[in-house]
RNA sequence: GCCCCCAUAGCCCAAUUGGCAGAGGCAGACGACUUAAAAUCGUCACAGUGAGGGUUCGAGUCCCUCUGGGGGUACCA
């Protein structure tokens, strides 16, 4: 509020001075709504291109302050590059499918597209009042039919390509949601990353994408993600996919005719294999069990087995459970030594991984070891790993160990430590093998094996493939038909959109199977192929899949004819910076990496990733942890804004730390952030000079600053330190009114030169404030559409610099010399300074270090 | 358990990549303006960089060990 006060003679220059966050807003904003400052797609544009992309929201409820941090970081890029002479391409959207939506809807009794659409409604008001400068003739929602055809279209494509099937398999279970889950929606501990229900497991017949297929090369093409993405996110990555190295061996099984194959990373340790484990929820387990062993073993094992498929995921995962598990009476054979192997079911080993199998080697893995110590299973040492090597590694260098190799087994025994021998070490009872080191050993053992063709290098992967199919209704229908004889028969391309039902009628409940299967007239549809009677499939996708290629999608986004124009694929993708939560570090990039893949495979697009540059940004905390409303910590981004103003806001998401460290709300300070604009935008008031001075007769010592600013920012800007970027421009705004009030004054051209830089940088983070400081200062809007100013040399050089005068190490003196002073001068220089002198005292100068011209420093030893 | 990151002033954070520990801000103290307050302007104080060792003329920065905090992953054979 302004307060009037009479008796002041120049009340209406108060009233000038006054800086009014809300009337600069509401002023700035429809004037931007009719310019369209941020437009990308205009004929005939020159520039070169940039597509900077911030992850697309969810609309649920309103923008937040976690919204409110990512959008104003990637804003400032995008800012940055249109600064820069770029086209910058700068677009927003909605993943609007999804479950939040449903439970919503099914809460309040309404159509999911209500509750969707006024949410993304009510964002995208508060998206624009927060002044994001996205190009709003690109929007896509990824519920709107004109989306969700494409996703359609991508599933055919990959189901021609067998990328997408259907297999009947243990799969996680949320029983409060009633739907499937991918294990990447399951938590560490087991429930589910929604709902938060303790996730169970249930066998039933779902669709896949085969992103398994693309393991390797997703593994492998983070290297050249290395420089340009987090380290964290590609490391996650890569822990994720778990790709190990080692063989698979095959054991002849008795009275069976096929073999039964193991994966092992330690097929050295072969001879030390004393018993087989298969895991008992495993067709192989069920198999074994069937034939061969007697009743009682065959009734044993079924409670075994009910008892694992009862237990939760989260008591499954706990590592220090004791081993239990069941003698199935079935015996495998050793391939290189022909010993028989009991054959054990236990749950830990599980059915999804590898064979399903193991061989078991007590004495060298630790669960092999506790399962043998419980069950009193034999342990053969195969690796002597005494003395765990130290120094140089011999062991790892060649076959022969250091002849004081010392090798009292008994000592490390496991049968009586309790502890697996995991280390390196040389082989022992390994036949062939013996002597070798550990490496060694499982290159020749390997070799041993292929030409016996009883075995062969391999690799598997903790990643498993991507479970896409949802009990659902809101989300893209799956274009499948059953037919009656059972066969899948595929939606012709030229029949998409297969639009979902209206949920009139349909009960939207989660009950365990898809509401769409109680839509009659949408499900009961003619076979395609002979019009007999037939049934889409019921189920919805995986939301994940919509944001696997939205970024493809905005480059076209009205094209009705295709998913996306492969001309402007060309023009604009990949990302050249894409923007988003931590969050997403292995579910969506790892997604959307893949599918990039596939379609690079199925020739739609030239590039193999699709974001060449990531910036992750931290999280928005309050007092030490995430804002919930039940925590009662939560702080409402719509107080914000309107207690501090959009700019305020803006800034101090940036201001507060670098863009990746979490930001607490209770350690920064929007209202320093409003004061500092306030005192920003107060410059242009003494600012007496026309816009057609000359900056050149300003001051130089401001120019000076002006020009060093001008110099950092961008390389600040590049290396994501807004923080920095803020700061100096806090400096750059201390230099100018220092200036006004006690310099050259106000009419100086340095300050005209100097304010004018400030509005510029301040662009970036407020774009508010800056425009209407341009404006003020004699200029036609946008600042947005003014490029940047590049820095003179001539006044980035001091005319002298201090150099540091050392002795020992010490700092003894300083002393302003020319910065293009050399060694040898800025040495005698500093010798003849009396300080110096009496440091040095009677000592003896042995070295003298000159840096010129920022340090000399003189080392001395006592005189002899 | 394994892998990764972080630790600088009361607080949030800088430090040209091995060269004067302090750019900026918050909180604080004092002063100017004011009848007073707010706003504004100005001045000031505060750490030797989590601990220990090493390399170096010189270490916040590089190496090793440890402590504390954070994250990822985990019967994945």
């Amino acid at each position: 509020m302004v307060i009037e006060n009479p008796s002041a003679t120049g009340a209406s220059h108060d009233d000038a001075e006054r800086y009014d966050f809300q009337a600069i807003q509401d002023k700035w904003m429809p004037i931007w709504e009719d310019l369209k400052p941020y437009q990308s797609d205009i004929e005939g544009d020159k520039r070169p291109r940039k597509y900077v992309l911030d992850m697309f929201p969810y609309p649920s409820g309103d923008l937040h302050m976690g919204h409110a941090e990512a959008y104003a970081l990637g804003d400032v890029i995008a800012r940055y590059w249109r600064q820069q002479g770029f086209n910058v391409l700068h677009p927003i959207g909605w993943d609007s499918f999804g479950l939040p939506a449903e439970n919503a809807a099914i809460k309040r009794g309404l159509d999911p597209r209500e509750w969707t659409y006024d949410n993304i409604e009510q964002q995208r008001t508060s998206m624009k009042r927060y002044a994001t400068s996205f190009d709003w003739d690109r929007v896509l929602h990824t519920s709107d039919p004109e989306y969700y055809k494409w996703n359609q279209w991508l599933f055919l494509k990959m189901y021609e390509k067998g990328l997408a099937y259907r297999k009947a398999s243990w799969v996680n279970w949320d029983p409060v949601d009633q739907t499937v889950l991918a294990n990447e929606q399951v938590l560490p501990d087991g429930t589910s990353e929604r709902s938060g229900a303790v996730v169970v497991k249930k066998k039933l017949t779902q669709w896949y994408f085969r992103i398994t297929d693309y393991a390797d090369r997703l593994l492998d093409d983070l290297r050249q993600l290395e420089g340009s993405w987090p380290a964290k996110v590609i490391a996650m990555q890569r822990n994720w996919i778990g790709r190990s190295i080692g063989a698979d061996v095959d054991f002849t099984i008795e009275g069976r005719d096929e073999p039964v194959t193991v994966f092992t990373t330690r097929p050295d340790t072969l001879y030390g294999a004393t018993f087989m484990v298969v895991a008992p929820d495993s067709d192989l387990a069920q198999d074994l069990v069937a034939s061969g062993p007697s009743d009682d073993v065959r009734r044993r094992f079924a409670t075994y087995l009910a008892d694992v498929q009862k237990s939760s995921e989260t008591e499954r995962q706990a590592t220090d459970r004791p081993k239990t598990g069941i003698f199935l009476e079935r015996y495998a054979i050793n391939p290189v030594n022909g010993e028989r192997l009991p054959i054990w079911a236990a749950d830990y080993v599980l059915a999804d991984y590898g064979h399903g199998a193991v061989m078991a080697v007590p004495a060298h893995d630790q669960r092999d070891l506790d399962f043998a110590r419980a069950f009193d299973l034999p342990i053969r040492i195969v690796v002597d790993t005494l003395q765990p090597v130290t120094g140089a590694i011999p062991v790892l260098q060649g076959d022969e160990l250091p002849d004081d190799w010392p090798s009292d087994i008994n000592e490390i025994n496991p049968a009586k430590t309790g502890l697996a021998l995991a280390g390196e070490g040389r082989l022992i009872n390994s036949g062939p093998l013996d002597g070798l080191s550990k490496s060694n050993a499982i290159r020749k053992i390997i070799e041993i094996l292929e030409s016996a063709g009883t075995g062969r290098p391999a690799k598997n992967y903790r990643l498993r493939d991507w479970l896409i199919s949802r009990q659902r209704y809101w989300g893209t229908p799956i274009p499948i038909i059953h037919g009656a004889d059972g066969a899948e028969y595929p939606v012709p391309e030229d029949q998409l959109p297969v639009l979902l039902p209206p949920t009139e009628g349909l009960n939207l409940t989660p009950k365990g199977t898809s509401p769409l299967g109680g839509a009659e007239d949408w499900v009961n549809v003619p076979n395609p192929v002979d019009g007999s009677p037939a049934l889409r499939d019921a189920d919805t996708m995986d939301t994940f899949v919509d944001s696997s290629w939205y970024f493809l999608r905005f480059l076209s986004p009205n094209d009705e004819t295709k998913a996306f124009d492969p001309r402007e694929v060309d023009k604009w993708a990949p990302v050249d910076q894409y923007v988003g939560g931590v969050t997403h570090a292995i579910l969506h990039l790892l997604y959307a990496r893949f599918i990039t893949k596939v379609l690079f495979d199925l020739g739609y697009v030239s590039f193999t990733e699709p974001f060449s540059a990531l910036l992750n940004q931290g999280m928005v905390l309050m007092d030490g942890s995430a804002m919930s409303k039940s925590k009662g910590n939560l702080v409402r981004l719509s107080d914000q804004l309107d207690e501090h103003g959009v700019d305020a806001v803006r800034l101090t998401m940036a201001f507060a730390g670098p863009p990746e460290d979490d930001i607490d709300w209770a350690d920064v300070s929007p209202a320093g952030s409003a004061k500092f604009l306030a005192r920003a935008w107060r410059l242009v008031g003494d600012v007496t000079s026309s816009p057609e001075v000359n900056w050149r007769d300003g001051d130089r010592a401001l120019r000076r600053v002006t020009h060093k600013f001008l110099a950092e920012a961008p390389g600040l800007i590049e290396s994501f330190k807004f923080n920095v970027v803020v700061a100096r421009l806090m400096e750059l705004v201390n230099a100018a009114r220092k200036a006004i009030d006690s310099g050259p004054g106000g009419g100086d051209p340095a300050v005209r030169e100097a304010v004018e830089t400030v509005a510029l940088g301040l662009s970036l983070f407020a774009p508010y404030t800056a425009e209407d400081m341009w404006a003020r200062l004699g200029y036609e809007p946008s600042i947005a559409n003014y490029g940047w100013r590049g820095a003179d040399a001539s006044l980035l050089t001091e005319e002298t610099v201090t150099a540091v005068v050392q002795v020992d190490g010490k700092v003894r003196d300083r002393i302003e010399v020319s910065p293009k002073i050399d060694g040898a001068a800025l040495e005698e220089a500093a010798r003849a300074l009396p300080s110096v002198a009496r440091s040095i005292g009677d000592r003896e100068v042995v070295t003298v270090v000159a840096r010129a011209p920022r340090l000399v420093n003189f080392v001395t030893k006592p005189a002899s």
